[in-house]
DNA sequence: CTGTTAGCGCGTTCAA
DNA sequence: TTGAACGCGCTAACAG
């Protein structure tokens, strides 16, 4: 692609030395060893870097040095706000150490990951952080050839390729349906996403599941619902629900925005939550706590994970410490609201 | 920062050459200009390739070659849903071309923003998308010097320093204006962000007064608020607004979620909405199609600005034409729904 | 069609 | 404290 500077010659380090009348190392060691130098050179060198607005590059900086500040980060969507925090956290602390951060989607795509992973590791990015905890095996294998550090986030990966940080989906979904079932709660309903290429979603039903056999309640198909993701799946799957069994009392949506969707078809229908029927969220997404009624729901440590993973990063890059494979439980809460 | 391959040595260019009996720019050309080779040979190669884990290194490649595969992009937010369909849109449309998207965020600070543009320049990104049409001069200059297509977002740059490519938030926030004075209403408060180092603010502030004008009607203090974003402070703005000039009977808030904010104060109020008071928004965001009412607002090309953002800089790439100054209007539509 | 030569801009290493 | 030589992994330009 394009040429970097189409209209003319970028200023160069030896240029930088010979306008300074130094060595080009005196003019590398001003920027990145000042301490080696003695002020007055380092000075007459700042000044100079400033006034012929000489800009380095990073890119001969690299190659030269076998080093890369740059690290990829991958994720389901882009457009999602759920991951946006987690994009955030990361490029926050990233920038704190110079590091750059290249940004991708899968759009949950396994493939697409691997082709991902590929070109990050083409641009031999220092770092790999990916929101998946399951990948195709060609791209397990890339990682682990690279030999850089990379961090899995989005669930609690039992054996992580490298490290983990995350909280537990399964965990998450069990307290949640306990919960509700403490509140009273006789038959209570989940929905969450399509659960093929889905571990994350999986996992949630796996917890919903374990807290019903923990509870010695019977699994019954009809208050189980897959959808697709949006405020409309949210809607239908509870209408759908609440007529083919009519005793549901509450619904645990594990997934996205399903949680508000229920409740303005609620506002809609002019049913009474949590009264008619209660309603329960997995993120705490800002619109919850605006609502009528404000929903319940559990606040997932969302921006944390993304800082905690630039962090781990970070650490074993610098100290180049053998591939301990480590995993950080960053935990979840329950914030109890008006809607159960 | 981190070594690129702590483990070992990465498998170079000239090792699949040796594996593969040929020289090493056959390989390269096996990679880039595979019409260049016998089939033979290219089969040859490409096998050796794959059997021996061959990763090319983009940043010898780059350096080489005096090219770059890597796009920058600066959003005010990476959290803000509103710029995430510019960075989807930008991101899906560079993939395609194999141009990686090096993210970050200035969060609206004109400092941070040029700090950014110095690292991404360092980095040598092939091309910028900055949702912004004002910087520091440093910043402005230093992206003249790197002579490296650019694009501004965020509003239609009076000059823009290469190309722009977006909707104008004048023309925008006077359409809504006059649109909601068509149907019928007499006293239309005004709602914005604080307008202090926010230029597409102040142009919305603009296009408002000048509505105004147009209307031949007053402009009134009482009926103009600057806040913060976020739900409470649209709430807050609304209520207050309506003790103060009681007169209001609609208001356009130009920002954010702050219509949605005021929305749900409404209902919490059980005020009527249209009725007792009209609401508007700027952008369509996915939940204003599902509040009760639904919300009356503008729908802003964001997707297709960042994928012709990208498009924009890969035609620069391509062609080394001249920078001649582009500007390009997607404008913007009026959603009519029950909130006005 | 394939190979050879000469760098890209910088950091590492060693010498002064 | 400073400098010179060498090479990072690859591509451009030219030769065969």
């Amino acid at each position: 692609m394009g040429k970097t500077r189409p209209g003319g010659h970028a200023v160069r380090m030896i240029d930088v030395a010979r306008a300074a009348n130094v060595s080009l190392m005196t003019v590398s060691r001003a920027l990145k060893e000042p301490a080696l130098l003695s002020e007055e050179t380092r000075k007459l060198v700042l000044d100079t870097v400033r006034r012929v607005g000489y800009v380095p590059n990073h890119i001969a900086s690299n190659l030269a040095s076998a080093r890369s500040n740059v690290v990829g980060q991958i994720v389901p969507s882009i457009q999602n706000s759920l991951y946006s925090h987690s994009i955030k956290g990361c490029a926050d602390v990233l920038r704190t150490a110079g590091v750059q951060l290249l940004l991708a989607d899968s759009g949950y795509s396994l493939e697409d990951e691997e082709a991902l992973i590929d070109a990050f590791l083409a641009q031999r990015v220092c770092g790999l952080v990916l929101h998946n905890t399951v990948h195709t095996p060609r791209a397990a294998q890339m990682i682990r050839a690279a030999g850089i550090p990379i961090v899995e986030t989005g669930d609690l990966a039992r054996t992580p390729i490298d490290m983990a940080v995350s909280y537990s989906n399964f965990n998450a979904a069990k307290e949640m349906t306990l919960y509700l079932a403490g509140r009273g709660y006789k038959s209570i309903g989940f929905v969450c996403l399509t659960t093929k290429n889905n571990m994350r979603a999986r996992e949630r039903l796996k917890g919903y599941h374990a807290a019903l056999t923990a509870l010695g309640r019977e699994r019954n198909p009809g208050l189980v619902r897959e959808v697709e993701g949006g405020l409309t799946s949210g809607a239908h799957a509870m209408v759908d629900m609440m007529q083919r069994a009519p005793e549901v009392d509450a619904i645990f949506f594990a997934g996205d925005v399903l949680a508000v969707g229920a409740l303005f078809e609620a506002q809609r229908r002019n049913w009474k939550v949590p009264e008619r029927i209660a309603i329960a969220g997995f993120d705490d997404l800002d619109i919850l706590r605006h609502t009528v009624p404000r929903l319940t729901c559990l606040n997932l440590p969302r921006l944390e994970i993304g800082r905690r993973s630039a962090e781990a990063l970070l650490q074993r890059m610098r100290s180049n410490e053998p591939a301990v494979p480590t995993k950080l439980d960053l935990g979840f809460e329950i914030i109890q609201r008006e809607s159960t």
